[in-house]
DNA sequence: CATAACCGACAGGCTGTCGGTCTGTCGGTC
DNA sequence: GACCGACAGACCGACAGCCTGTCGGTTATG
């Protein structure tokens, strides 16, 4: 029996469960028949849609790191909160294991999914930089922040801490602890911020 | 007609076709055939010697990362060599592109070799963090940085920039410059190093 | 003569294509 | 307003052509 559906739902039918497995299986490990079985269609169907299994992937790292971006720059604009409390929350609002799914926990990290990780990344980080990096200069207004290149220190906080947090869940308690104070303190001396400054906020950024 | 070598020969054949192959069509687009059929053997000869295409690339990677290593571990335990020469050099010999083959240049950037570039990178940066980490504390110890953090710092600047320039070759020479003086102010930021310090030896790296 | 290097056919799975089929829509007609 | 025919585009599933990894048999070597 033949369902039809107008392109723009059958579209987002297979981004969802495409999302929903890359997630859980990873994009390598998920076939192309895994989708179309998931959803009942056909072979034909899913590439009259879609020209290619990348394009999945391209479509769905997409609809992920806009309504991320969309959220971050929300609040980066809502000048009613204080400053400090508003990086805080843009940086935290990019948590991308929290938002995806309830209980799906997207497995970017490590493995076979390198791909997805860094298309993930590339985006995320070319969307969000210049998002925060105002915030920084309006901290520099305030002289809370000192910096000369503000886009190009968030630029390098933020490919770090996307980086080298990947495996953090692994580390004893104490080596984690460690890992995080260091990162406060770099970042506190790029910013050109006193020291002790972004503790607090950095601190309940990993806390979470 | 059936030629017979020992084992290590015909594995070392094997990775170095293999490498030469996946810099220059990447991971993905070489398959086992194209390994194969470059040096005359059998399928079941691949398979005898390594179990999984995948376990070709770890052995390429580690051939290549154990070579880049060892060199840098010489240059940086070279004390006749002034401490912030010895950094610029020891770091320089990590340029992977200029060691590899004379004309390949490994194509390890961007678009689908993200695992090869992932696993590379991880494995370079896990071994080179903690030389690169001996010579900052002896900079300590000089007097000419200062940082509480020595193995985060250093693990901080390379992370960011094999990541970062990657496409630095892309953008124009006025980005080009602004991308370069402002890791090298940030450097010098979080090694707690005097302002200009970092700036002929950095600039040394990246004229190359 | 035993061991280990080597061979090549084969199973099973994958992506992407293509000609054909079904279905919802819309302008024209009664 | 009920009906009709044709058209677009959503849909189907068989198929070609890859791919990786396996396995039983063969040949060289020490």
């Amino acid at each position: 029996m033949r369902t039809v559906k107008p392109a723009e739902e059958r579209k987002n039918e297979i981004l969802d469960v495409a999302e929903q497995l890359f997630a859980t299986k990873g994009f390598d490990n998920t076939s192309t028949n895994d989708i179309i079985n998931a959803i009942g269609i056909a072979r034909g169907t899913l590439y009259h849609h879609f020209k290619s299994k990348e394009e999945i992937l391209d479509a769905v790292i997409n609809r992920i790191t806009e309504a991320l971006m969309r959220q971050a720059e929300a609040i980066a604009a809502d000048k009613s909160i204080p400053l400090l409390e508003r990086l805080t929350k843009t940086v935290m609002s990019l948590n991308v294991e929290s938002q995806i799914g309830d209980e799906v926990k997207f497995q970017v990290h490590k493995p076979q999914n390198a791909l997805l990780h860094q298309k993930m990344h590339q985006q995320l980080i070319s969307g969000v930089v210049p998002i925060v990096a105002g915030l920084i200069e309006e901290g520099c207004r305030e002289g809370i922040f000192n910096t000369s290149y503000p886009t190009e220190a968030v630029e390098m906080v933020m490919i770090y801490s996307n980086t080298a947090f990947d495996e953090l869940a692994e580390l004893s308690p104490g080596e984690r602890a460690q890992r995080i104070q260091a990162f406060i303190y770099h970042t506190e001396r790029i910013m050109g911020a006193e020291e002790g400054l972004l503790q607090e906020p950095i601190s309940k950024i990993f806390s979470i």
